[in-house]
RNA sequence: GGCCCGUUCGUCUAGCGGUUUGGACACCGCCCUCUCAAGGCGGAGAUCACGGGUUCGAAUCCCGUACGGGCUACCA
């Protein structure tokens, strides 16, 4: 019988959720899940500086988004909380307090001055530039005298005298070793009382007694620190493994300049989660290298750290949005309605409220949206044209497509017949703009891009027929109507 | 400077001593077709960063070099 699995996702609020720490997310939600475990979420705050409420929520509504849940954190509780650390003060006294009582943590009163210039100084002859160790060899008179004058002062880890070195086998890249005497002392407590990042985590993954570390790759070289301390603290060390980092297409780090960075923004451009879900665990991770579109189900069921890669991975906004095109296809009508309406609505096309009528006549369009999308955001421009009264027409375009003599034939031989079919379906449709080059004595081309002008406005639409159909009659012959009228003065033509 | 990590088609990856280095996106061509997509078929694209070893045999193991990255804060 092996612990259960415990792991947590500890965002610190200082932005929104981006790429790289929603994936680190979805690992560890994976792992939790597949192994029956705890997943955690733990928000590190413990700089005032860049934390804020606001990040707080978008980073959950971000998760949320995606489809993470969690069992212990903020918004559910838990029997190791409070989950926030600006809330937990009192756990990192208590932790200090064990440090002091076993000798592995010492008072330092360097003021920072002092150590900028020694470590300038060390770096100028080269090799190690940490932290000397002063302090550490003050006598415990002067330490207790120097501390009961309430002279400023940091609480320092105290690296054992004789490490040598730290080892962790990383569950993603193996068997890891640091000389230790490249670890300084490094600060646990800062001036003020509070906790460092690397002592406050610590504290936090033993009391919550985490048993599986998984985090970005900016953290390896931090791990052989906070080793020390899980050791200082008399507490099992857990498993680390660290995932490598995201870039940008240009593999500089990822920034707005590369479009999206956090996950909200994401979904701002019509990406659906379940996308961005798929497309950030197979970054960095793969079921067995063929699969590419795999539901959240199956990565709980099948996710592992021993597939995860090692080497850094460059966002690919066309796999993405190829894979976010996938997931729109696979929607069925209802599906792609629900997610059509708030875009329409946000464009004043639609109301929320839809009428049985409208309802039916969404649900017909539908697939020929989905089918040529890649995004949600592409739907507005595609359809726009079946909403307006009268829709503009590019100069360019309509010279093309609806002045010459032959098209103009091609529309009123068009118009001439689509006011005569009983129905204005689809089928029939197609039937009657099929019969007008044989009429007009033109050729089909030129009446199909000619009518597609005419009625929607560019030379790129969903499919002729049935968009016709979904304008209705009167509006399509209106439509006909108005390009026949501007096209050129002489009204000769007109039916 | 010191310590550490990484390096297979443009990109994401498979590979874990013996395969013609497989797949996906993107790209190109053909088919389908009312435009655009979608779909189908096919193509091009990787001297496995480089140099040494170990081995009968190395993309796979070891060492070095180059390049990229991280840490080296009273940031996380």
């Amino acid at each position: 019988m092996s612990t259960p699995v415990r792991v947590r996702f500890a965002p610190s609020p200082t932005g929104q959720l981006h790429v790289g720490g929603a994936r680190t997310a979805i690992y560890n939600w994976a792992l939790a899940r597949r192994t029956g475990g705890v997943f955690i979420l733990r928000i590190d705050d413990t700089d005032p500086e860049r934390s804020t409420d606001e990040n707080v929520s978008a980073i959950l509504r971000g998760l949320r988004w995606l489809g993470l849940d969690w069992d212990e954190g903020p918004e559910v509780g838990g029997a190791f909380g409070p989950y926030f650390q600006t809330q937990r003060s009192d756990t990192y006294v208590d932790g200090l307090a064990t440090m002091r009582a076993g000798g592995h943590a010492y008072p330092c009163f360097c003021t920072s001055e002092e150590l900028e210039t020694k470590r300038d100084a060390a770096r100028l002859k080269g090799g190690f530039a940490g932290y000397d160790g002063t302090c550490r060899s003050l006598d415990p008179e002067t330490v207790a005298v120097r501390l009961a004058a309430g002279e400023p002062h940091v609480w320092r880890l105290a690296v054992p005298e004789g490490r040598t070195e730290v080892v962790f086998d990383d569950a993603i890249r193996g068997h890891l070793s640091f000389p230790a005497d490249a670890l300084d002392d490094f600060v646990l407590v800062r001036t003020d009382g509070t906790p460092t990042y690397n002592f406050a985590t610590v504290v936090d993954d033993a009391l919550m007694e985490i048993t599986h570390i998984i985090r970005g790759d900016d953290h390896l070289s931090n791990t052989p620190r906070q080793i020390l301390v899980f050791e200082a603290l008399g507490h099992v060390v857990p498993v680390f493994a660290h995932l490598p980092m995201i870039w940008g297409p240009d593999g500089k780090r990822l920034s707005k300049r590369h479009g999206a960075a956090s996950v909200e923004a994401y979904r701002d451009e019509g990406f659906l989660p379940e996308a961005v879900l798929n497309y950030l665990a197979l970054l960095g991770w793969s079921l067995d290298g063929e699969t590419t579109i795999i539901s959240a189900q199956m990565l709980c069921d099948s996710f592992s750290l021993d597939r995860v890669s090692s080497n850094p991975a460059i966002l690919d906004t066309d796999k993405l949005e190829w894979m976010n095109g996938a997931y729109i296809r696979e929607l069925d009508a209802e599906g792609f309605v629900a997610h059509m309406i708030p875009w329409l609505v946000d464009a004043g096309l639609t109301t929320v409220e839809q009428t049985e009528a409208q309802r039916a006549w969404l649900l017909q369009l539908a697939p020929l949206v989905s089918e040529r999308i890649k995004r949600l955001d592409e739907i507005v421009p595609m359809v726009r044209f079946l909403f307006m009264d009268t829709i503009e027409i590019d100069p360019a375009v309509r010279e093309k497509a609806l002045t010459s003599e032959n098209a103009r034939a091609a529309l009123a031989g068009a118009r001439e017949l689509l006011s005569q079919i009983p129905d204005f379906e689809a089928a029939s449709i197609e039937a009657a703009l099929r019969a007008v080059p044989e009429i007009a004595d033109v050729k089909a081309k030129v009446v199909f891009l000619a009518v597609r002008v005419a009625a929607t406005g560019t030379t790129v639409s969903p499919p002729l027929w049935e968009s016709l159909e979904l304008l209705g009659r009167e509006k399509a012959l209106r439509r006909l109507d108005a390009a026949l009228a501007g096209g050129v003065d002489d009204p000769a033509t007109h039916p």
